[in-house]
RNA sequence: GCCCUUGUAGCUCAGCUGGUAGAGCAAUUGAUUUGUAAUCAAUAGGUCCGCGGUUCGAGUCCGUGCGGGGGCACCA
């Protein structure tokens, strides 16, 4: 007698032990046929499992998160068999289910082609159509071992001789001809996983992850439970690619790369002003919130760094320089030495605390050049930095502050879903326990006041002080890690700086380390592809175009131009001899927010005609109450 | 840094197995004077990423360097 609770309550009762194939039909039909794997008292187990005793069963199907994990893992177990099947001699490692899909890596001297990816996706295609059986054995560990070294599949082998040895080893043989070391469910038959399935890539990857190990092929495949599906991820993939900044960049004219600065931006004339147009703006919002701006140098002597510790815990970042009279001098990485520079001119008393010193430093750091990528990853950006001294009682209310700012600054900016990441004392860290213990608490106690969802990242914070990290969500909603607080507990001893405090005994700041957009480059790229390409009227680099009607009114559009630089918004008039038509169309590709039309009606009243971008109605407005209406939207406040 | 891939006009790209470069758009000039997403025509435009090699001959094949792209590793 075996009873199997349903999760709606229900009980069925089964004369013998029963396998989920057979739960699932007593169920339903439908429910048969669409049944993946099931749960055993919340374990995952294979339909064909024999349930011996009383229990919970769920069955899963492709509408369940688990059952959408092992089509994807059952799709990768039949991309490694169609791989080993056409090229005989390939190795298999590892093939785990990942955010949208799965990957399964090899060990092959020839390199995969895409021709072979095509190849591989045809012959997966052919092995669900066979609808080939799985099974599922135990197997005895030595046995394991030596069967797969027998084989040649050494890395197997390895990964069985890091399993613990009173773990069970099962074995999932596909058909008859193969089979692989897993630990499961998998679906009945190679059918189920269905035809909603397509490789996209390859690319290299190190065994175990290790840059020390070998370089294995890595097959990136993507996988759902049913066509339409597949076709909203390809197609969220395509509108990725739309808004990548890269792309918009040149196609706005707004900065390039090139082979003479890998890793550097060239900022157009047009980059420039957003990229102003954001200092501009940090700098009004700090000044509100009591900051005060400095700048320090971009080269400081080795000495500096070595006091500091960058010497020795990022000196391969770090760009160097040496004089003609051999003096060695860093390329800054980082502004905090400088600001602590700042700080210990002067006695400082508790009364001045806390100093919040804020710097547009723009900093180099030698990033590996794989690493590189647009704007994104580059090797010399400016941070919007600030370094705020104060007692470890002020932590939490600065904290706090601090994130106001930020969350309040990524609004104006159109985010408004904002996570947080709170990270505490690495294995690896300075300073006394007691003090970690004290501004853990404080942070996180700052963390919790602000109500945002937030993860705790155990043991990843810095070597000197636990951390925030400030991740916003776009439009198309992929994460950002963007702005950081992190609390330092060591600076400011190793560079000397002190305060009195109110019994007159000198003592050491704690300092807060913060960035709320991290770097200004970055931040760009990020606002491009949120808003693909179309900012914001208020930080869009050309704000308006004049568009005269036919060059009669060529007149009357400069002058309009010439208002609108007045009251400080950015302009231009378009008096090339193309038509109206051609005009509208080419300025709102470039994603020109506002197009004014003149022509007699408009000389006449002395007015404009607006044309917004992406919205095909238009107004008419005296100029005169456009200037007012358009100069307020200037304005971040208001948007 | 590592693996794969890629580099042709300002931009997007074509150029089959080696035989001295081609299109569209942009630019320039001329015509047209346009009322809400491409008016017509003509002209000009190239160290085919750099260096070396094979060859009678290299954009094309080989080697190497640099850059770009996709990943891996890295992101203090």
């Amino acid at each position: 007698m075996t009873n199997i609770t349903l999760p709606d309550g229900k009980t069925i009762r089964f004369e013998k032990p029963v396998t989920g194939s057979q739960v699932a039909e007593k169920i339903s039909k439908s429910l048969a046929k669409q049944a993946l794997i099931m749960s055993v008292n919340g374990e995952l187990k294979d339909l064909y499992h024999i349930i011996k005793e009383d229990s919970s069963v769920k069955i899963i199907t492709a509408k369940d998160p688990e059952g959408l994990e092992v089509i994807r893992h059952d799709a990768a177990h039949i991309m490694a068999m169609a791989v080993q099947e056409l090229y005989p001699g390939t190795q298999v490692t590892i093939g785990p289910v990942i955010e949208n899909g799965f990957y399964y890596d090899f060990a092959r001297k020839e390199p995969f082609t895409s021709e072979d990816l095509n190849k591989i996706e045809k012959r997966m295609s052919e092995i669900v159509d066979k609808d080939v059986k799985t099974k599922r054995e135990v197997w005895e560990r030595e046995k394991a071992i030596n069967h797969f070294k027998k084989i040649g599949e050494k890395y197997k082998a390895e990964i069985i001789e890091g399993i613990p040895k009173n773990e069970e080893l099962s074995i999932y043989h596909h058909g008859e001809t193969w089979h692989d070391l897993c630990r499961g469910p998998h679906l009945e038959s190679s059918g189920k996983i269905g035809k909603a399935f397509k490789l996209t890539k390859v690319s290299g990857a190190y065994w175990r992850g290790d840059s020390k190990n070998e370089m294995l092929q890595r097959i990136y495949g993507t996988g759902w439970a049913n066509q339409k599906d597949l076709d909203t991820y390809l197609k969220r993939i395509e509108e990725a690619e739309k808004r990548d900044h890269r792309k918009l960049g040149k196609e706005m004219n707004l900065f390039h790369f090139r082979e003479e600065s890998p890793g550097s931006v060239f900022w157009h004339e047009k980059g420039w002003s957003l990229f102003q147009k954001l200092v501009d703006y940090m700098r009004d919002r700090q000044k509100k919130a009591g900051y005060k701006e400095i700048n320090t140098p971009e080269i400081l002597d080795r000495s500096l760094w070595e006091k500091s510790g960058h010497w020795d815990k990022f000196g391969e970042h770090m760009y160097t320089s040496t004089t003609p009279d051999e003096k060695v001098f860093a390329i800054k990485p980082m502004n905090c030495p400088g600001c602590v520079q700042v700080f210990n001119q002067g006695l400082k008393s508790y009364r001045d605390l806390p100093l919040k010193m804020s710097e547009f430093g723009k900093v180099h750091r030698y990033e590996p050049s794989g690493a590189l990528h647009g704007l994104m990853r580059v090797r010399a950006f400016t941070q919007d930095d600030a370094h705020i001294f104060c007692t470890e009682e002020q932590i939490t209310e600065e904290s706090l502050s601090v994130t106001n700012l930020i969350l309040d600054i990524y609004k104006d900016l159109g985010f408004k879903n904002v996570i947080l990441k709170y990270s505490d004392r690495p294995e690896i860290r300075v300073g006394d326990d007691k003090v970690w213990d004290k501004s853990e608490a404080a942070l996180l106690k700052a963390v919790k006041a602000t109500k945002l969802e937030y993860t705790i990242n155990k043991g990843e914070g810095a070597f000197y002080g636990p951390k925030i990290e400030f991740v916003l969500r776009d439009a198309i909603g992929r994460d950002w890690q963007c702005g950081t607080l992190q609390v330092d507990l060591n600076l400011p001893e190793r560079l000397g700086a002190t305060f009195v405090d109110k019994d007159g005994s000198k003592k050491v700041p704690v300092m807060l380390h913060r960035a709320l957009f991290g770097s200004l480059e970055r931040f760009i790229g990020i606002l491009i592809e949120n808003y693909a390409g179309k900012l914001p009227f208020w930080i869009s680099p050309l704000q308006i175009v004049v568009i005269p009607v036919s060059d009669e009114f060529d007149k009357y559009a400069s002058e309009v131009v010439g208002k609108l630089r007045n009251v400080g918004l950015n302009c231009e008039v378009d008096l090339k001899n193309h038509n109206l038509n051609y005009k509208i169309r080419e300025h709102s590709l470039s994603k020109v927010p506002v197009l004014l039309i003149c022509g007699k009606k408009e000389v006449d009243s002395d007015s404009v005609t607006i044309r917004e971008l992406d919205n095909k109605k238009q107004e008419n407005m005296k100029l005169k109450d456009f200037i007012k209406k358009y100069s307020a939207l200037n304005q971040a406040s208001l948007n």
